[in-house]
DNA sequence: TTAAATGCAAACGCTTTGCAATTGA
DNA sequence: TCAATTGCAAAGCGTTTGCATTTAA
């Protein structure tokens, strides 16, 4: 089911704010701040504003339709969110982000449940570091 | 060797702002913001400056004395670097952080450098999620 | 004596908000 | 028709910056 639908069948109006809003997420090639939606946007939709598009990224977000991920600097980044979790690696070196499997992190998530009671949300996780170019670009 | 030392050492001046700044975190029962600070620091040297606060804490940051950690909420929080890494559980229900201990992330870091040729660097690392009591308290 | 550090004030980047006007259902 | 949504403008928060003044060494 589309982001469109949903937001229907959830009693949500469809905007074409909206509607393009989430047509740019979902051509963006993965991760894209608010500030580059809205530029898309406003290309599209000259009189559009930018609060639309945070308080639009807000619902989506809140409807379980788009992700966020914070890599703790520059503004947060938006991708819809997709049935086969994947998280991020992002270098330090060249800010490229690079995506991992979640399998990767079954271990960790066991581990702190196991010692330490914690049920991990790890749908956001951003992990920083080096990345294989840059390590072997440098070394 | 005390960060005063350090700082000392390094050719730094040791600014009774400082001396001040160095005392609180240490004295800090851990995680505590740039304005906690200052609001202590204000206490006890009232013409102290927050824009002193910042730059005290990133000179201290890059001589690795204290460390940051960014839960993607509020501002960045500040500590003291220890020798025994630990981590932080941030839980969302309650807000309390637990520590974790590095050993948690050893395979995580592994299975990173191998699979993707990524060595993360899991020094800052919060992971967010629900804490044991919480979610005892309402399962 | 002098480079380093401070205080101040202003700006920064990103995000949120109140409110009147507009609009999808 | 009318609550939901928007645009606008302003403010919010946390943080950084330029610059003249002060100060540790």
């Amino acid at each position: 089911m589309g982001c469109q639908e949903v937001l229907h069948k959830k009693g949500h109006r469809l905007t074409p704010q909206r509607m393009l809003i989430i047509e740019i997420l979902h051509n963006a090639d993965k991760h894209i701040s608010a500030e580059e939606i809205y530029e898309q946007l406003r290309s599209r939709y000259p009189y559009a504003n930018i609060s639309t598009v945070y308080r639009t990224l807000e619902l989506l977000k809140k409807l379980g339709l788009v992700s966020e991920i914070d890599v703790g600097e520059g503004p947060v980044r938006y991708h819809v969110a997709e049935k086969g979790r994947h998280h991020h690696l992002v270098c330090s070196g060249c800010g490229k982000m690079v995506e991992m499997e979640e399998s990767a992190l079954h271990e960790l998530k066991h581990v702190l449940l196991r010692d330490y009671g914690f049920d991990a949300d790890l749908k956001h996780l951003a992990i920083l570091g080096r990345c294989r170019e840059c390590r072997a670009g440098q070394k």
